[in-house]
DNA sequence: CGCCCTGTTGACAAAGGTCAACTAGCGTGG
DNA sequence: CCACGCTAGTTGACCTTTGTCAACAGGGCG
């Protein structure tokens, strides 16, 4: 397969729903991106969305303050969208990276949001949702995020509310790890004290510990 | 934080948008389903859409072969659409597990799609193209996942064609491993005969030998 | 031509997966 | 209504996998 691209506005998704070619015009601008550089940071108000036609972009994200070490997460080529979070939410949620010599659109969220039309349509209804179910999935798996105790007190103090009705072979499932370890784990965090817990219910007990094995 | 829950059409993102209450009606239709009763599972036929009203929805993967064994990947509460992915593929990407008492809005995709309105809609461009890139994202990390060679090598049958362009630390990153294990594994591999690797190349020899480690 | 960055290889330690035994709590059926 | 049994969760012991640290090498770029 080889590397696909969109030369022209007339050949890509954008430009043809914006109605190129029949009055319309597109909002997003033509950018070059050489390998290396960055279309936006995690954490960084979120003011562009863009649009890949030729080239691979990275998503990355720290775990969450190691400063330096950034955890590429989706790849995104030719054709996808990027940092369309900005339409759900104030910032960033990833950081953007170019891995190749890339063409990017780049739009305000100004012109994303008039170019997709009134709010409150369905298919704007179902687009944001989608984004903001897909960012909060993030919380993430994996052994070199961070070991088990850190990950579920990071989970802890993101999502406690939603702790009451799920199984803990679900928890376990959702961190990435065996229910096993996500039992010690627990167990360490209520010897800390930081948390309060039987086999079926879960309180925090002291958020600031929970804070503190979480290493934030 | 109380468990959120949406009571009538009327106060439902998915009934405003129809235009319930000027005329519109909407296309899904309530259900009730109790803790641990599916929604729909991995690989079936995608035939429905549904909205969660009430409840908790799971939604887990399966290794892929490794039968009853169901990894949660992520939650669905209410007020998310599950199995959007119907849109743009035919077969659901995860199973759909019920948590708690929950009520279930569902509608059949020919619904949806009408639903949506016009197909060519910038909102809908988007959103097929979310659906579409969030979906390929799966690959996935986490130990619990299968070894690192296995998980190469489910990412390389998957993956092969965006091998080139993406620097080694990234695939690393997006396999959930740290490059240098990333690198063992890739030798073990090219032991194996399945690959030829250069530090910088990568060509997938034998496939078969591939599936093979992959566990397929 | 030489430096620097990225990737590779080795040795080591620890985190966590696996297996197994055990317990709590719930539902079922006698 | 009580007892039994089943399932989900917990705990312990062990051992593999993989992350960590360190030294080294290939290639690209200045």
């Amino acid at each position: 397969m080889s590397e696909q691209r969109i030369v022209s506005c007339a050949s890509c998704p954008c430009g043809h729903a914006a109605g190129i070619g029949s009055g319309g015009s597109c909002p997003l601008i033509d950018r070059r991106k050489e390998r290396g550089e960055y279309l936006f940071f995690e954490g960084e108000p979120a003011t562009h969305v863009w649009f890949v036609k030729r080239g691979t972009v990275v998503l990355a994200r720290g775990s969450g303050e190691g400063e330096g070490q950034e955890r590429a997460r989706a790849v995104r080529k030719a054709g996808a969208f990027v940092g369309l979070e900005a339409l759900v939410q104030p910032t960033y949620l990833d950081t953007a990276r170019v891995t190749s010599s890339t063409t990017v659109c780049g739009a305000t969220l100004a012109a994303v949001n008039a170019w997709l039309g009134a709010p409150g349509t369905p298919a704007r209804v179902a687009l944001e949702q989608v984004l903001r179910a897909t960012g909060d999935d993030a919380p993430r798996a994996a052994g070199p995020d961070g070991n088990a105790v850190r990950r579920v007190a990071r989970w802890l103090l993101a999502d406690q509310q939603s702790a009451g009705p799920l199984p803990r072979r679900d928890v376990a499932g959702l961190l990435g790890m065996v229910p096993e370890t996500l039992s010690r784990a627990l167990a360490q965090l209520s010897d800390l004290g930081a948390v309060e817990v039987t086999r079926r219910s879960l309180r925090v007990r002291d958020p600031s510990a929970l804070r503190a094995a979480a290493g934030l």
